[in-house]
DNA sequence: GCTAAACCTTACTTTAAAGTCAACTTTCAA
DNA sequence: TTGAAAGTTGACTTTAAAGTAAGGTTTAGC
């Protein structure tokens, strides 16, 4: 259970792109890979990902550059993890069939629930949280998560 | 976020031992190999692990075999999950720090707290979750995960 | 319309994880 | 005691993801 390199580097250029788009900027790809550390030709292919599904948007030509399609409050990271995980989201057990297909094909096993639940909460845990939240420091962003989580319990009890 | 491959065969094989040792039985190598449609060089690798990690014991010679080291009732998966994910549990951004060394050492970052949270988030869930519970139906599976959340989120509450 | 800046796309290379193989050690039972 | 069953270990091979490179296409400005 752990993120990808796509993953992580993706949603950080997101959150760079965030920054600059409150000032009313753009950013350049040689921008965003040398804020972020990574290989232009890596941070192009992340910004080539995410404008194919419509996170962010592109302009040409020389005074181009990325920026996001939509407010960093509306962008929340679920769709974003969705995206740069390539939609593989729910292929789990046709990837691990192994020799056998006793687990695929068999209507009934006991880990198909475990891992449809497991990527329930996972995604329900990120569909509160959005990018904009992200912006701030450290500690206000843990302070912002646990706040989420609590007045999300109470809200589902009430449900 | 995915399950990689160690995580998902290694909790099947655990679940063979458990239903064997639901009557007093041990599995060889090949036995679980065979059930789980896997290698033998493959289950053996596993075991390995798994019994390294003190989940299974097991037992050498002409009558040998696995077995679990404590009841499936006992086993929680959070655990199993953190065994085959190599401990790596706490190296999210040490590895993926790019050429900039900011993100990791920086003290300052967004992104750290959703990480940390996230895997706070799924521990959470899978220690709820021991192997006894997955040896029942899919459907009655299903119903006990969901009957778990919801008890979950009350005790919670009153906390 | 030219030109340079900047994005778009495909194909290739690299790299790390997963899986396999083969030799070794231990144990039990005849 | 001896041999076969079974587990243990480390090295090797395979495979999929990550990253890189190069050429093509679009646009702004002159
Ligand atoms: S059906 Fe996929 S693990 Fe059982
Ligand atoms: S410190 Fe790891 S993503 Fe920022």
């Amino acid at each position: 259970m752990k993120i990808s390199a796509q993953e992580e580097f993706g949603l950080r250029c997101l959150l760079q792109l965030a920054r600059a788009s409150a000032a009313g900027e753009s950013l350049t790809l040689a921008q965003i890979a040398e804020r972020e550390g990574i290989s232009v030709a890596n941070a192009g292919k992340l910004m080539w990902i995410l404008n194919k599904a419509g996170l962010v948007r592109s302009q040409r030509g020389i005074k181009g550059g990325y920026y996001l399609a939509r407010p960093a409050s509306e962008i929340h990271l679920n769709q974003v993890i969705r995206v740069l995980d390539g939609e593989r989201v729910d292929s789990h057990c046709k990837s691990y069939a192994g020799v056998l297909d006793a687990c695929v094909h068999t209507g009934d096993c006991g880990i198909r629930p475990v891992i449809v639940e497991l990527h329930q909460i996972v995604d329900n845990a990120l569909s509160d949280i959005t990018l904009s939240q992200l912006l701030d420091t450290e500690a206000n962003v843990d302070a912002a998560l646990h706040q989420i989580h609590i007045t999300k319990q109470r809200s589902e009890q009430r449900a």
